[in-house]
DNA sequence: CTGTTAGCGCTTTCAT
DNA sequence: ATGAAAGCGCTAACAG
């Protein structure tokens, strides 16, 4: 079923067709509605590759994150998907597993398609990965941090400033043996690290021996492995600020084990505000980011370049919140 | 740069190229390895949608599911992704978002791109859906629920048979009002009620009251308040299972917060062993279900199916498995 | 082993 | 407002 078949079912050319189904207004009415009625009986389906390879532009987004395995992208990618449903573009995602060859092979196979647009995260500081985004000829958005000069637009919060406010709440609430718990490796988590620092350093809180990490995916389990770990090797520890909020659960799981009170003896402050963080017991304390909104924004970004919207801004912060509840809530320094 | 212009650079013709990529064994050693390293150092990268025109044939698996926001997809996407990385094919996913039109409608758009194969999940009883699968013209897989003739492929676990072991088990475990947490009202979860209905009706345990649903996904928060509504409502309930983890921790919290004792009190079944499972104080019992497994065999189905594998079984069933933890292990009933 | 020819289904000119 | 011709980049089929 071509569009050829259509066409000759109607009586008339096949760009005819075409034009009915992508321009209407380039057809006259009663032509119009012929063709789609045809269309609709025939079941005719528009053949993507031949489309793409006609106009030189697929009507795919490409979506590379590194890593599916955290729940944080099951958020981000539900605004995307949100946003992108009621057009005609469909999203392909690649993961990079945190591996910087595969993330250029994902980059080249997606530019082998010629999407419509490119949505990438964590790529920061990757020369090759950096060289190809600079060279592909499509709007391209990069989330999550703002932190950073984007190729083209960019889009997310300020992870310094995140890690910050994380710890001057901790420090605020009564805390003074502040630890850090996760994986700090990657860009955007080392500049939530370093905006910890800056605060902590300075009033002679931050000790490096109060950071444990380990090199797997953010996970509860992992969470209780390392605090418990924290507590062995320093058992003066009152606090930590976790790289996200399955570690931050994982620790309070930890203590409750433990028998250590949170937030009396112990504080926890987690981040992203994942849908547990409000009902755990204690509710953990937690900065939002605004992941689906995200997504959502992101695509809104792509489609306005599409439909050649002017003035732009080429970096929009979506802004954190620091959420303060149960788990940092110590009874002497309520606020 | 095209195939042409690789060909032009080594003075040979386009579909010489063209094999050297494909079927690198019908070009002779020296021309290929020069050709090879041409389209390498031209940075060359094929057009898919040239190939996928050519060959009538694309290079994409699409991936339906209905919702993305349950943490258990993530893990079978995992697999499906790692076992997809070493190959040529391409991920498309989609979700339809609970809804039978917009399962259509996504079908629909993947059958435009004459996808190499299929995965579907949630499509049970669909009827438009079903008969635009009868008609793909590609190996499909229905993945996650076994119980059902597959179009194609099946693959998955016995959810009815899951839903018996959890009944029996709480039975085992000494409880006697055993509810049901969480909307039951998809096909799988549907028969993980049937199957846990088949044990509790002839004991005579089995009470309509018990059971509490929210049309919504899954979450730790929805599992809270559904526990607070049954606790309010039948207060003589001592232990249920939840239609997945996430509402499991949920009634857990809940419990906590309420003071009741788990499992001395009340005894809690999840299902799906979630990362946080094993780690949560008490720890929860729980029905594994092989997430990642499903995902990585699905895709290795359609692998084996483009190979022109034969003897390929209709339904592969992966198994369950209960995981006896501490939610359910109360002290006189230890097995 | 390598080349020629033709065509995949659609959309872009350029006409009418 | 509609149509005819040409071509997007690649590969199947058939030569040689």
């Amino acid at each position: 079923m071509t569009l050829a078949d259509v066409a000759r079912a109607a009586g008339v050319s096949a760009i005819t067709v075409s034009r009915a189904l992508r321009n209407p207004e380039q057809v006259s009415p009663n032509l119009r509605h012929a063709i789609l009625k045809l269309v609709d009986d025939l079941g005719y389906v528009p053949d993507f590759a031949a489309r793409t390879l006609a106009t030189k532009k697929s009507s795919v987004f490409a979506v590379l994150v590194p890593s599916m395995a955290e729940y944080i992208f099951m958020n981000v990618m539900s605004g995307i998907e949100d946003c992108v449903r009621p057009t005609e573009y469909r999203i392909q995602y690649a993961n990079s597993h945190m591996d910087v060859r595969e993330e250029i092979r994902q980059l080249k196979l997606f530019l082998g398609q010629n999407p419509a647009g490119i949505i990438v995260s964590g790529t920061e500081g990757h020369v090759e990965s950096m060289e190809l985004l600079q060279k592909v000829g499509c709007p391209l958005v990069q989330i999550m941090d703002t932190g950073l000069e984007p190729i083209d637009m960019g889009l997310g919060i300020n992870h310094f400033d995140a890690g910050k406010a994380a710890a001057q709440h901790l420090v605020d609430c009564g805390y003074r043996h502040i630890g850090l718990l996760g994986d700090f490796a990657g860009k955007r988590a080392e500049r939530r690290y370093h905006g910890f620092h800056s605060i902590l350093a300075p009033l002679g809180l931050f000790d490096p021996a109060f950071i444990f990490s380990e090199d797997r995916s953010p996970s509860v389990r992992g969470g209780a492995r390392l605090m418990a770990r924290l507590l062995e090797t320093a058992p003066e520890i009152d606090a930590v600020f976790c790289r996200s909020d399955d570690i931050a659960l994982g620790a309070l799981f930890e203590c409750q084990r433990r028998g250590i009170r949170v937030p009396e003896d112990f504080g926890i402050c987690g981040f992203s505000d994942l849908s547990f963080a409000n009902t755990s017991v204690p509710a953990l304390t937690t900065i939002r980011v605004p992941r689906y909104e995200m997504g959502y924004c992101a695509v809104g970004m792509l489609l306005d370049r599409e439909k050649g919207v002017q003035d732009m801004p080429k970096v929009v912060d979506l802004g954190f919140q620091l959420i303060h509840r149960e788990s940092t809530r110590r009874p002497k320094h309520q606020d």
